[in-house]
DNA sequence: CCACAGTGTGTAATCGGTTTCATCCAACGA
DNA sequence: TCGTTGGATGAAACCGATTACACACTGTGG
């Protein structure tokens, strides 16, 4: 095979094209200082050998990486999938790679250790965090790279920060469940350690006081870990309290699901026995049945102004510190008007 | 702000370490040969400088990107997430960087010009394609780094491929379906133009000929797109049909939810009136009324094989053309015994 | 006729590492 | 004592682009 040869580099260009290598490179970067005859012979040039540019070398020079590096808590989730999208989407139109990273892949190692050779300028231009749950003192090193903080947030970390208005949802959900007649109304939770837990927690407790129910105690929440296998324990847990609610507001849709499933196995007929609520409006919850009342969320959207949060960021700009985008109410058929108590 | 100094280089070490750029550079890729004394000394300067490598320049040298890219056909499917995080796993090990593109984010542009550019040796150093839909002359051209098709496989395009048993999962539905006494059995194929579709349908239509069955008409499938709306959507195109089936295989789990959905809000049950099957066994599968009975493959599994396979392919091996990874029937409440006809 | 501005181009330094090759030195056997 | 071997190290070439700077040339105004 004589396809053994080395690839054409700038030089090969400017030999042939009759120029030099810098008047090749002017032809790739910014056609317009060039006169248009060289032009012409320099794109000839390019076509004959086949040339492209190695991105390596201009990156060095330039003392960038030409991509952007994602953190993600869990890259089999599906939840940020979307998200993914979204920034994959922004950064695609500026000419910057999506680098994505899986922050639990490695589960026996503490993350300082094998995150930190990441979150360099060599490896990354900008990194957007949307695990909440590491070591702000990773990210306050020197050499690291401009940061964004989306979805979830790390307290103590000054990046900017884009998120769902997860307060605004928990109160949007006090108010559904309230306006419905419930009066006792169980939060199935996220982990407590989780930003989105409380802030969804902190939303919902003020929704319920508007609405002039007193403060629930400890009794009335459980804690769960977003996924739906803890959902549908969670059935079995709710159902031997000694006072049954009439609904539940499930910090994920995921968790709301597997309660559903629980339920119903159980013998409880949604919404007519009980009301479950979920947060996020993952495509399944317009697919179970009943059709799952939930807050819904851009994932997209937030995905992409994450991305624009960081080139802002990354242009030098000082963007606002926290973003954060409207959540709204999605009625389906899994909630209804309370029981007769 | 003195922070803006510039981050140490390689020759501050060496200097300061009282050795040579050289030394420096050995001590970092290969201890072993260089002495105990200098070692140290190396050491001591690395971590009173703050020295970080800059991995353009070595990659530059070096002649390799440090990442490999997966071309994903939809990026915001969770299907892919957990593909992706087996592929993110397996290449973490071998310190290489998961660059990741959505195929289909630039809808006007022909896929042929958004994506050519990056499939170059200076932009990765490898390919995992996830999307059986590109035009295989887009892998065919010199500088095209070493190349491995996942999940999807696209005809004509002579890479390794790393697959499901697509064929005998759709074998495995036709004898589950069939062993239950089914004998009219309506068939929900993905797009027609996906290799996917054409090998579930193929070993389905072996399955049900081992079973015994006459080759099935044209109007014994219907033709979705992979969705859930599609799959309720198809629940009224399926009321329609002059004689009802007794079952459907689905060629994906979203689709036989969807319809799942559709049916049982058009009053049927399930599985006592209709059974359905679906296909990849998603979370979601276990959570549904009634649980889905589908055919599992293991998705992070496969990202893991994958990537092995292209590590492998880029190492200068040639792995087997084809590794076929194998899917298991599983049985959940929503397939039973055949209606009386 | 000369100074000067402006345009287009070439030369060479530069980005920050890796790696080849040469050199030095100690240990060893003849 | 001397050549040989092998281990540790340094000097400099190299990876492939970008870009600061110099320079040549043209056209203009004084």
């Amino acid at each position: 095979m004589s396809d053994q040869v080395r690839p054409p580099r700038i030089l090969d260009v400017a030999k042939l094209a009759g120029v030099s290598v810098a008047t090749v490179s002017r032809t790739l970067s910014n056609p317009a200082i060039v006169s248009e005859a060289t032009r012409k012979a320099v794109e000839e040039a390019i076509a004959q050998t086949g040339y492209t540019l190695n991105f390596t070398a201009r990156n060095l020079r330039q003392q960038q990486v030409g991509g952007v590096l994602a953190l993600v808590p869990n890259l089999a989730n599906p939840f940020f999938a979307q998200i993914l999208s979204g920034i994959s989407e922004v950064l695609r139109r500026h000419h910057l790679s999506l680098l994505v990273m899986d922050t639990t892949a490695v589960p026996d190692q503490p993350a300082m250790t094998v995150l930190a050779p990441y979150l360099n300028r060599s490896r990354s231009d900008g990194v957007i965090v949307l695990d909440g749950r590491l070591d702000p003192a990773l990210f306050d090193r020197p050499g690291c790279p401009p940061l964004v903080q989306a979805c979830e947030w790390i307290g103590g970390l000054a990046a900017p920060r884009v998120l769902a208005d997860n307060a605004g949802g928990g109160r949007l959900a006090a108010a559904h469940l309230t306006g419905l007649g419930h009066r006792r109304i169980l939060h199935l939770t996220g982990p407590e350690d989780s930003s989105l837990t409380r802030a969804r927690r902190q939303g919902f407790l003020q929704g319920l006081a508007e609405a002039g129910l007193p403060a629930p105690g400890p009794g009335d929440s459980l804690s769960g870990d977003f996924t739906a296998r803890c959902g549908r324990d969670a059935a079995a847990r709710l159902l031997a309290l000694p006072t049954r609610p009439t609904a539940v507001f499930c910090d994920n849709d995921e968790m709301a699901i597997g309660l559903m499933t629980g339920l119903i196995a159980a013998g409880l007929r949604v919404p007519e026995d009980i009301s479950v609520m979920g947060f996020d409006n993952i495509e399944m919850a317009d697919f179970c049945l009943p059709g799952l009342t939930t807050i819904r969320q851009h994932r997209a959207r937030l995905g992409r102004r994450a991305a624009e949060t960081l080139l802002a960021r990354m242009a030098g700009q000082t963007p606002e510190t926290t973003l954060t985008l409207n959540v709204d109410l999605v009625t389906r058929g899994s909630t209804g008007k309370a029981a007769q108590g």
